[in-house]
DNA sequence: CATGAATGAGTTTTCATTCAT
DNA sequence: GATGAATGAAAACTCATTCAT
């Protein structure tokens, strides 16, 4: 039972070595013993850990998306969709979108990066459509709540609000902070969406 | 002047073979005899051509770049935009870029794979801003003909347009073709963007 | 006494382990982590009964030649050779090392095994040469009782049959079970032996 | 042309190396650096040569049969078998082989090392195959002209005299120089092999 | 200019061994 | 005694780069 712990600790202190590693390198270009010595451990915990260094991506990826997807579920249970009306949910989902999301930079750039991996990397990429799946799914049930249209229309719009929202995060990464109005950009999205629904 | 000629000539087919191996490989798992072999070439000469693995890598972007500004141009060049109104422009503008950037999956890739590179590549990045600078600023003086509003508002609507195709043209990396309605997403975009100009 | 006896068992145990990884692996390139999955034991006490690799191999190769020992002197003592003639003694000989040793594959792969590890090491080296030594002279003895010659020739005699037996089993470990007429060429030199007798 | 030849000339000065190793390491504990420290090249040029360390081997073991191969074409080109005698011809190739293979310390080593190697690969224990049923179909054809039997005998006269060789090789690489009476054994057993034919 | 041989730093991975619990 | 986490040396292999021819 304690031993089980500690491993979880171990590898949770792993991938965070490696989330901090990929704030200044690829994945490439980080190696084993990078992550080793950001964790703080011997390079060899990492092959006891791990079958090698394409398990501790995709763990890690499966760790950021479980991150992100928690963080989601944990905003929603504080919320009660049902008391909102239009205007309200949507000033809610595109102010949680845009702070926890879209304009956080580290978030950001870890997605940049592990988009690029999935380029080349049928399981990376196996990942990622999931993902981004649950994510289309998700928003097109809450914005069906708010409209009397079709599914497929709901559906349709949430995949161009994430369109967009992955749109802006790619330019966050490339433009200094404050040189491309992002979030009068926003804001202006969010108005047409009000409008759209 | 003709072995000007004959130089440009082989750097064009180093960074063709370049383009050709990204469609399977990264920048980083491609390596300089693979370049060499692609472009049938031995890979002393790319060391002739080239400082090294990174200016290759630079000259390849402003390549591509310049490749798509340059196919812009031309085919801005055949069109004259004042005799279009805001509904033609705007199938006019979507045609193209639909057609020869946002759904256009070798484009895509590439993108994705520079875009991860500036990550950590303050030169890479210094590019990349550069080139969708010049996009956006394009756009904004094209959507400022049709509109009244000020040039903030038609900056505000190209940066949006542009989020949104990325998005889309990153969407498209990762979904088998066919399984996210693209083409109907991009269409609805197109009426809404037609609605609020 | 209980307690020594655990410990034998255990060593047993872990020795066999290596045997059965041996039908797959050489000595080198099983880790001490597949003898101790395949003896069902943790890894951490190969070290506590072995001081180390080497040590095991070296108990290995006794409890090999200790048992193959063990079979002969067991077979010798259900038969009294002087109640045999000449002819029925090398049948009897010949029946007993084709079937159990010469025609034993696992075994005379285990022995090319150990035979290459000897060549680099010493004590390895010793044991081998301890073993074939007593053979040689065990052999020597029983054939004396049948030829009316010095002791030199029945000496003599008894290392070519032993060599010819080792040079037959080499050959057993790479040629395909009945591609090459072994059984003939056996029963064709058992009879050569019984005219030069 | 030269660029050929000098391509030629490593790999054997590589191939020499190996065969220096193998006297006093094994082929697994002898690492790439190894050979190459006594090869008196760069590791990296190993992999330039070579596509890795397996493929050395392999090459290494058909330069080692290809020399013995040709050795005992060489031999065989001096000898007119056809003025031979029975007595003389087995003089002449239990001379050849005695002197050459048999006793050949080193040579014996090597196929004890590589038979041992071809335990657990397959490619090894072809080329292994391969030459020992060469060495036997050659036996056959030149004992076949000194008897009147069929074949078949040959053959079998052939396997054997090569197990017994092949066992004395393996008992030379153990003994001391010396304490084994080889040389007489060698002598009855061609003795012996005279009055059969 | 072109070639390809050579270099050497760097990468992932394996594994015998140690040792705290 | 048993466990399994941790260590660190060493292995095979890759590759950008250099340079003599």
């Amino acid at each position: 039972m304690a031993r089980k712990r500690v491993q979880e600790e171990r590898k949770q202190q792993i991938l965070e070595a490696l989330n901090t590693c990929l704030q200044e390198k690829s994945f490439q270009q980080t190696s084993i013993k990078d992550i080793a010595r950001v964790a703080g451990v011997n390079h060899g915990v990492l092959h006891y850990y791990f079958t090698g260094k394409e398990d501790i991506l995709l763990q890690y990826i499966d760790y950021v998306i479980e991150y992100y997807q928690t963080q989601m579920r944990e905003w929603l249970g504080t919320k009660d969709l049902s008391l909102y009306g239009k205007k309200e949910f949507i000033e809610e989902i595109f102010g949680f979108i845009n702070n926890r999301i879209t304009l956080n930079l580290n978030l950001s750039r870890i997605f940049v990066e592990i988009w690029e991996i999935s380029l080349y990397n049928a399981a990376v990429r196996d990942k990622l459509r999931h993902a981004y799946r649950h994510w289309m799914t998700e928003l097109t049930s809450m914005v069906s709540r708010f409209i009397d249209d079709d599914d497929a229309f709901a559906s349709n719009v949430s995949i161009s609000m994430i369109a967009f929202w992955e749109g802006m995060a790619l330019f966050s990464t490339i433009f200094e902070p404050g040189s491309l109005d992002t979030v009068e950009v926003l804001r202006r999205f969010q108005e047409r969406i009000l409008e759209i629904l």
